[in-house]
Formats: C-alpha cells, structure tokens, sequence
DNA sequence: AGGTCAACCTGAGCGC
DNA sequence: TGCGCTCAGGTTGACC
C-alpha cells in the first residue's frame, strides 16, 4: 500500500506519541509478519527511549536510547494507528481517540508509550516487517545496503539518474520502481510522474531522452512533495495515525483512472496495461 | 548480469 | 447468499 508521501505521513504523525517517549510495554499477537520477529523483540523495546524517528526509502526508523534502532516496513496493507491514554485525548496538536476495549482483527503489534499513548500496528496482508537492528550499521544492513537515493533529496537530481538509466534495456517503469536505483517510488507515483513528464511507462529506459531527463525528475519530486502534503493517498488501507484520510488520490491523472479522458490530450483515453505485473496507468496520446 | 515472474497473505468487489 | 475470479500501495528469490 504505502509509498514514500504515506510512510513520510504515518511516520510524521507518530512523533508526538514515540519521539522523545519510552516504551512502558510492547506486546506482539503473533510470531512473525513477513519475517520472524527478532528475539525477544518485546522485551529488548520495553523501557527504550525512542531517540529520533525518520524515513529512509519505504521504511519508518525509530533510533532507540540503547543504539538499535527499530524497523518498521508497512508492506501493501499495514497502518499504525495512535490512541490517547491521557484523560484529555491529546497528544501534541492533535485530537486522539480513546484506546479501544478489544484489538481488532490484524492488530500484530501493540505498543505503549509514556506519551502516554498506545500505538497499534494493523496488517491484514503481513506484508510488512518489523525488526530491531544496530543504529550504526543500518546502512551495511540486509534490508539498507542496496537502497538507492531519496528522490526528494538533493542527490537526486539530473545527472543521477541519466547515469541511473544509462543502458538499461528494461522498460522506464520498471527502473523508476527499482528501489536499488530510488528509494520510495512505488507503483501510483510512478505513473502520476510519468505522466506529468509525457513519457510512456513502456519506453526503454536507455531511450529517454536527455532533454527529458530533467523535467522527469522535477515531475516525481513534485508528485512525491504534493502528494506528502496532501497526507498521501487513500485507496482502501492508508489512514493516517489519529484515522484521518490522505486525499491525494483525488489529484491523481492516470492511477485508477483506465478509460476515463486524460485531462491533457483532449482525445486520450486513459490506457492500463500490465508490467512486470504490475497495472501500468497512462495516456497513449500525450506519453510517448 | 540483467531482467521477468510467481509467491507471500487477506479482503473487497464483481459477475453469475 | 454464495461461489469463483480478479485485483490491491511491496519485496524477494528463483528462474531464464
């Protein structure tokens, strides 16, 4: 589900809750999610400090006072939700419902912060993954070493990804969704930032062109930027941490929109086709 | 080495 | 109401 502007969102609004608070107790309703959880993943969290929390790629990163740091990846349909234990219901400028009775159904994980809230962590698809490694080798990590560059950064620009491209014989939206080449894109922004550069999702990604590199890569950070501060999109899993809806998904130009008029070519119809299995959304008149 | 594809899992929506 | 099929924001490992 989640791409770079929804994890940017969640992981935004759980710092009133976590940043600067300390687990009082954390508890996991079963054994694993995508992956085992590590060891006595509970009871290393319990009474940690979170330090810092941060984003890298599709990843929400939270720096612990003892130099782990935990992990937290959403898959396709985790959410975390945040619950106000504090008579007032606030925490921070936020207004935050009461923690519920029962968990719900996927609640795989639950935290408790001396915000004090509780934080719940819901993936009907595990998909996701959580795990605990050492702040100072996140980088030589498994999940870290091929990361590529965070495309709202300012490493990634023009002459990045003209390098990025240069002889790849696979089609431009596989490279785009390549997170060894850029952190964060998945398949919605792909095709919204295509579509605002004109290329088509079935180009060679050797075979853009020079001239449209640039406007290309202005394309996906604006989509990416907009898209952040629209709170992400909402399609059927993503809310937000306090249960308000992202709204993106109203600004979207070509993502679910198959057979529907392009709102640039006057006679282009809305195509989806399927790549790398994946639905590919665009217009064939106005992306070449 | 580079590229493609099925598999991992549950649920929603649709046609019949 | 229910069955069977397709599709879904991601990642990975096996295969050509």
């Amino acid at each position: 589900m989640p791409e770079l502007p929804e994890v940017e969102t969640v992981m935004t609004g759980l710092k009133p809750a976590l940043e600067k608070h300390r687990f009082t107790h954390v508890e996991t309703r079963r054994k694993d999610l995508r992956i085992p959880f590590p060891k006595d993943f509970a009871k290393r969290l319990n009474g940690r400090k979170v330090i810092k929390l941060w984003r890298r790629a599709k990843y929400i990163m939270a720096d612990l006072d003892d130099g782990e740091t935990l992990v937290i990846h959403l898959g396709m349909s985790g959410r975390m939700a945040v619950f106000a234990r504090s008579k007032s219901q606030k925490l921070g400028q936020f207004h935050y419902d009461a923690v519920p009775a029962e968990p719900e159904k996927h609640d795989h994980v639950i935290f408790d912060t001396d915000a004090p809230a509780r934080i719940t962590f819901n993936d009907h698809r595990r998909f996701g993954l959580m795990t605990l490694i050492d702040t100072d080798k996140i980088e030589q990590h498994k999940l870290f070493k091929d990361i590529g560059v965070e495309p709202l950064s300012g490493d990634f620009d023009a002459a990045f990804l003209k390098a990025a491209l240069k002889g790849k014989k696979t089609p431009i939206k596989s490279a785009l969704l390549d997170q060894r080449l850029i952190a964060g894109l998945g398949n919605i922004y792909v095709c919204e930032a295509l579509w605002r550069a004109q290329i088509s999702p079935k180009r060679r990604a050797s075979r853009v062109k020079p001239g449209e590199i640039a406007p290309l890569v202005k394309a996906i950070k604006e989509v990416l930027q907009e898209a952040v501060k629209a709170g992400g999109s909402t399609l059927r899993d993503h809310k937000q941490v306090h249960g308000e809806l992202g709204y993106f998904q109203h600004h979207f130009a070509v993502y679910g929109r198959e057979k529907k008029l392009c709102q640039r070519a006057d006679d282009g119809i809305i195509k989806r086709i399927v790549q790398s299995g994946r639905s590919s959304f665009y217009c064939p008149v106005c992306q070449r």
